[in-house]
DNA sequence: TTTAAATAAATTGTTTACAATCATTGTTAA
DNA sequence: TTAACAATGATTGTAAACAATTTATTTAAA
């Protein structure tokens, strides 16, 4: 066994997207760059490197000689992202379903990430569900065949976490996995209008699924980075 | 007057992304570290995160070990570069519309841009109407007031001026002045029918003016970096 | 005790130096 | 002449050192 030595900057960028994406690391959360490389063995200048793309995309914020920290996004932004995720996700429908039509389209992927959905959502792992839900969406873009589509919804997905990190009401559940299911289905028997209409239902509901009232957890001290 | 010591990485950016709207910087060029510091005042590590992020954004191309150069969009990604400006332009026209059913829009800066054009049209300065025609559909994106949806769309103009600098067919004008027109006059109609099929119209002929069939310039050398 | 100022510590910003890699030129042999 | 190889030069990759700034702690005065 080689020993192999880290210095990828994307690596720090998934290491922070996927802990976002799975809720370990909370919206307001200071990460140093120092931390960070005798957490992980990264140099520096590495670390630098893939927290300058993270805020970027509008993961981290940056504020000079203050260093990053996770988005903690207002209430305006949230709104926001949800538009530019309407913008951007309503047109993957349409794309998707003239795709479909010539049969163009391989659902394999999309089935098993519905199917995984079903299985922790009956088994109430609410929190496995969040992940899984995010890659349902960027799964759907990525079917599109456009990575520069692909990127565009990138940043978008992960805020939307953080913005339920923030505003999550634990009366009404967020991103359903049955409206999910609907919305592929509709994909699935060519009807435009109908998953069109899906979708734009489906992002309203997580936005109207948050509580804006309610501000949860600004928890800045940590002994490790991710909890 | 005081000196100013150049050390925003931003600054590179715009120098490089100007550049390239004015198509004084070629497609395929490659863009050295050093040369860019001697060029400008730019110290290479600030050079070097500017370039970071124009690769990030998918305008330079970035090899290990071999730098960077500016992009050179082939005839399928050209497509699917216009494919997801559909995918954005077109909601953003949604959006626009909508917000001027409520009285929301201010149309100056339109309204300048499209003036700016027609005076560069008549006066036959076609090299000038590239980049103002890539600031009237930037400026129409952030009409929307939404950040989100501006980044989006930011790296996707620049790489259809890099599109239109190598397929350009010099019989055939490229994003026309009068569909600009006709375009922004439908939104002011409050007319969203007409305005959708507009853009997707305008965009679809952006396409159709390209020749790929003929692929012009490869022009590597350079004594001074931008030409 | 509280506040303010001064000092110390920690973190970020930037440059510089060195290592690693690639491209070019020059040489030699088929 | 051409092809393969070796040596050189230039460019990029990385890390470490130093400077600047912010934050935390201590000290002193009100």
């Amino acid at each position: 066994m080689s020993i192999r030595i880290k210095q990828n900057p994307e690596e720090v960028v998934d290491l922070v997207f996927e802990a976002i994406l799975k809720n370990r690391l909370k919206p307001g959360v200071k990460l140093s760059e120092i931390s960070f490389q005798e957490e992980f063995g990264y140099s520096r200048s590495v670390v630098r490197q893939g927290f300058d793309k993270l805020v970027d995309s509008g993961l981290l914020i940056y504020k000079k000689n203050q260093g990053v920290s996770v988005a903690y996004p207002t209430e305006d932004e949230t709104k926001k992202i949800y538009e530019a995720r309407m913008a951007i996700e309503g047109s993957v429908i349409n794309i998707l379903v003239e795709k479909h039509q010539q049969n163009e389209l391989d659902f394999s992927v999309i089935d098993s990430l519905i199917l995984k959905e079903k299985g922790h959502h009956e088994a109430k792992e609410f929190d496995e569900l969040i992940g899984i839900s995010c890659h349902f969406h960027m799964s759907l873009a990525e079917l599109c065949g456009n990575k520069f589509i692909v990127n565009s919804l990138k940043p978008l997905i992960p805020l939307s976490t953080l913005a339920a990190t923030v505003y999550s009401d634990p009366n009404s559940s967020f991103c359903s996995f049955a409206e999910h299911y609907e919305l592929i289905d509709a994909v699935k028997s060519n009807d435009l209008k109908k998953a069109s209409k899906s979708m734009s239902r489906h992002l309203e509901h997580c936005v109207e699924s948050l509580d804006f009232s309610n501000k949860v957890i600004k928890n800045n001290s940590h002994s490790h980075i991710f909890n």
